[in-house]
RNA sequence: UGGGCUAUCGCCAAGCGGUAAGGCAACGGACUUUGACUCCGUCAUGCGCUGGUUCGAAUCCAGCUAGCCCAGCCA
């Protein structure tokens, strides 16, 4: 699976790689050098679609420029951060194709080294120890057209320096002061308004225990960890945008040994879901779905549940594109990139999810025989394989209509379908109990239609899937619809709770399968003219299938 | 109100001064033992608006308008 994935995308150039082009070239600023980029995950939670697209764009870049792509936990922060996450977060990648080699990387791990370039801003004048409560910085930060104050600012260095090793000392406690860069009280870029470099926190950090008290921040700690790391193209979501100048600040005022160069690209959005992990937080936490790897969830670990494959998700990455323009894909993409994955791939089988009797009365009632099936007619390389056919097999309930709708063309009395593979039969009639339930549908078979030929040459305009009654298996097919029943559940006047679709999942029970269909089979499915499916791979003890995609339905359409 | 960014078909997206690629969706039709797949065809005299420069502008200039991001000791 992993070979198949590190096919090469088709990467159509974009605007970073045309940035990147003028770096490399002769009289750039990486004229020479090897294309370095990174994936930064912070561990405190789990890899969703949207992560996929950074993934793609970091690893996908570096495999253009035949360069590297780090992976690195950005663990700066330990209140939110958890080792549990890391490992996940690992498998996902792995999962999509991708691989760091042996370049995987702690931010933590550089802590020593930034607390001696924190030291080198005090000692430059570039930084100093404030003293202002959370409260205050936020009451001193001015506003759009007033600069931010702090009476700390002209500290002396030495002051600045001791207080700071106090503060890794364990000398004060949370809040009490903070290390600031000093810069701009009057940017109009707030984040340039002596952003805080460095807090308090007495607590315990998944990777440095209590080694540390003092935490640097993002903006500081992130250009010293591409710095140190050779990285040469720090891509990054649009949002840090506005801190890039905080970023070649502290590349240039710190005697780091390189100077990266960040990029930013817009996000990527997905019609019907929601993709903020406080969000999805909320869902797995709340109950609304089954867990981080719930199929309905756009984690990766979702996606992998419900049968998306990794070349359909870096398929559909690359289709997207990258553009600094907000947007948001529709989903029909992310799945229309699956169906044609699957289509190649997935073995043909037959299942009926609602399933209900047809006895063929001109059948004997004691004979069983076997019937060809390609396994994909799109592959005939695929072969084929024998399945059982007798007098009572089970068709899809809504194969079958007393009244025919306009248009429909399947079993209805008088009508000839082909049931695949089989015979062509001739609906008729059907058994009804008291309150006018269809329960048995009735037909004749047409002994000369074997293996659904038709010797005369006369046309049968459907052809619909069963299961031999006599030779099937149970099973449960759980269906799924969009989370959300409106595109941007973001963006109403309602908490976005509100737009749960209460529908998106659907147990179907006593659905019967193919017999050839057991327990041990991993991978696609496509059940025919229902859509592809995966065994759910949280369900040992019964069969349980997981619907990924639905075929395309030209009769709805129509309707 | 200060700073940053963006605007090309319903959704994405190429385009980089020479007369609007492509994909998804949609809609026709052909084929079909999956109403699937596949295949053919349709789908922007138009590029947020208004002016200007030019033989020629989505591309250059000016001025508007709209949307997104920023005032965490989050990342």
């Amino acid at each position: 699976m992993a070979d198949e994935t590190k096919a090469t995308e088709e990467w159509g150039g974009n605007f970073i790689h045309d940035f990147i082009d003028e770096d490399i070239a002769p009289g750039g600023q990486f004229e020479g050098k090897t294309v370095h980029t990174r994936f930064p995950p912070e561990p405190n939670g789990y890899l969703h679609i949207g992560h996929a697209k950074a993934l793609c764009i970091g690893f996908g870049t570096a495999e253009k420029y035949h360069g590297l792509c780090n992976l690195r936990m950005d663990d700066t922060n330990p209140t939110k951060e958890d080792v549990e996450y890391v490992d996940a977060i690992k498998e996902d990648i792995h999962w999509l194709g991708y691989d760091w080699g042996d370049r995987f990387f702690y931010a933590s791990q550089y802590f020593e080294q930034m607390y001696d370039y924190a030291c080198e801003l005090i000692k430059k004048g570039l930084a100093y120890v404030c003293e202002l409560t959370a409260d205050q910085v936020r009451e001193n930060r001015g506003d759009l057209i007033t600069p931010a104050k702090s009476p700390y600012r002209d500290r002396p260095i030495e002051e600045s320096l001791d207080l700071f090793k106090r503060m890794r000392a364990g000398e004060f406690s949370d809040g009490a002061m903070t290390l600031r860069a000093k810069i701009d009280l009057a940017s109009g870029n707030f984040n340039m308004r002596d952003p805080v470099i460095y807090r308090i926190n007495h607590i315990s950090h998944h990777r440095t225990g209590d080694k540390w008290c003092i935490y640097p921040m993002y903006d500081f700690a992130h250009p010293i960890e591409d710095a140190i790391e050779g990285v040469t193209h720090s891509l990054c979501s649009l949002e840090f945008e506005d801190h890039r100048p905080l970023y070649d600040w502290v590349i240039d005022n710190t005697s780091v040994p390189s100077k990266p160069r960040q990029i930013e690209f817009a996000r990527l959005g997905i019609t019907n879901t929601v993709m903020s992990k406080r969000k999805l937080r909320t869902l797995v936490e709340e109950g609304y779905v089954d867990g981080w790897d719930d199929p309905r969830m756009p984690t990766l670990c979702g996606l992998r549940r419900r049968g998306y494959t990794p070349h359909s998700i870096r398929d559909f990455i690359s289709r997207v594109g990258v553009a600094k323009v907000n947007s948001t894909i529709e989903y029909s993409l992310l799945e229309h990139c699956l169906r044609e994955d699957l289509n190649m791939t997935a073995r043909r089988t037959m299942a009926v999810i609602d399933p209900i009797k047809l006895i063929i009365t001109n059948y004997p009632e004691d004979k069983s025989e076997e019937v060809e099936v390609e396994n994909n007619p799109n592959r005939a390389e695929d072969g084929t394989r024998k399945i059982t056919f007798s007098r009572e097999v089970y068709i899809e309930r809504e194969d079958f209509m007393e009244e025919p709708a306009r248009k429909y063309f399947r079993l209805f009395p008088g009508n000839e379908v082909r049931l695949k593979s089989a015979y062509v039969v001739k609906c008729t009639g059907c058994k009804k109990d008291e309150s006018g339930n269809v329960i048995e549908v009735y037909a004749t078979y047409d002994p000369e239609t074997r293996g659904g030929n038709t010797p005369d040459g006369r046309k049968i305009k459907s052809t619909i899937h069963w299961v031999d009654a006599n030779n099937c298996k149970d099973a449960e097919v759980r269906l799924y619809d969009d989370l959300f029943t409106v595109p941007d559940p973001d963006a109403g006047d309602k908490d976005f709770l509100e737009y749960l679709n209460p529908d998106s999942l659907k147990v179907m029970k006593g659905c019967k399968v193919e017999s050839s269909l057991g327990r041990e089979e991993v991978g696609s499915y496509q059940f025919m003219r229902l859509g592809y499916f995966c065994r759910d791979s949280k369900s040992s003890d019964k069969l349980v299938f997981n619907r990924s995609v639905s075929l395309k339905d030209g009769f709805k359409k129509k309707k």
